[in-house]
RNA sequence: AGGGGCGUGGUAUAAUGGUAGCAUAGGAGUCUCCAAAACUUUUGAUGGGAGUUCGAUUCUCUCCGCCCCUG
């Protein structure tokens, strides 16, 4: 059986995958596109060694943050895990949805067939090009990343996505006004928990890679490390965009995947997990 | 208390005696490796009252609220 737990980040996703784990003793699989780098812990919110609680997880803390590692890698890391543990309940538990998709369906990655370098480009150029390359293309002239890769490909697909596996969705929500005081409190506690001094032992390195100039309460803090916001600033900049992220999380678990969703408890925790299990067991008897 | 200034969507702002604009937040959506990304779309406002006027958010008065200066 393959499940994956999917909702908003600050939901409680981590919690109901570990019950759910004990429950039919399953192992855990990371679908979240942050967590899988090294010392980005924090500001992740990733699971602690405690929080585990013996259960076995995937795709943690697998690669140093000055890797890029992308949806195509994913499919691959996933896909292995889940033929190597084919006699074994597994969870897939995370908020990036073009992961799972990327993993749970057929999903089509391209090799890319050149490598120029057009960094010396701008954005309007790099559509011009594109456009001259196929006059149905579209990419928006700001997606800079996808319009280089696209004059890097000889070929598009037009592959249709379908399921992969049988996968039961379980989505974990709640209503957006707590949600969002929620993840306002909770980037709060990442600031008491040592957050600054997180993303501080990156910016004393002088590291730099694409998940540090993206990732969520790292490239803000990165700013304030650089003298451009204030310490308040960056904060509530965390926070906005958490909520900006959420919102497009349910957006896409809505619209791409068949997923079964679920208010959590907040006061009763055991109560949603219960109604989760009963769901569970009602699939797999049918 | 006296003198001055200011009140425009949740927030920050623009403009005008004649359809109140923009940004951002909020809602909805798109997606074949930037995905904690990049976009599309949409709700919502002239502090209250009175006067002048064909028409006031704009001009006048008044009340309320906020800010600055003085004692």
């Amino acid at each position: 059986m393959i499940l994956a737990i999917v909702g908003p980040t600050g939901v409680g996703k981590t919690k109901l995958s570990v019950m759910l784990a004990h429950i039919y003793d399953a192992i855990i699989i990371n679908a979240d596109s942050t967590q899988v780098y090294k010392g980005m812990d924090i500001g992740t919110a990733k699971v602690t060694e405690e929080e585990k609680e013996g259960v076995p997880h995937f795709l943690l803390d697998i690669v140093p943050v000055t890797d890029n590692y992308t949806a195509y890698n994913y499919q691959k890391d996933a896909r292995e895990l889940i033929n190597k543990y084919k006699d074994r309940n597994i969870i897939f538990v995370g908020g990036t949805g073009l992961y799972l998709k990327s993993a749970l369906y057929n999903y089509v990655f391209l090799d890319e067939e050149e490598h120029e370098d057009y960094a010396q480009y701008t954005n309007e150029e790099l559509y011009e090009l594109c456009l001259k390359k196929d006059p149905n293309m579209k990419i928006h002239k700001n997606n800079r990343v996808r319009l280089e890769r696209f004059l890097n490909k000889k070929i598009t697909t037009n592959e249709p996505c379908y399921p992969l596996y049988d996968v039961v969705y379980i989505g974990l929500t709640m209503d957006r006004k707590t949600l969002y005081e929620r993840i306002n409190k909770r980037v709060d506690e990442m600031f008491n928990n040592g957050l600054i001094e997180e993303v501080r032992g990156f910016y004393e390195q002088k590291l730099n890679s694409k998940v540090l100039n993206t990732a969520i309460g790292y490239k803000e803090l990165f700013k304030y490390f650089d003298g451009l916001i204030s310490l308040d600033e960056a904060r509530e900049l965390i926070k906005k965009k958490s909520r900006n992220y959420a919102k497009r999380q349910y957006t896409w678990f809505n619209n791409q995947m068949d997923v079964k969703w679920f208010s959590t408890d907040l006061d009763n925790f055991s109560k949603t997990v219960g109604e989760v299990k009963q769901y569970i067991d009602e699939i797999r008897n049918n």
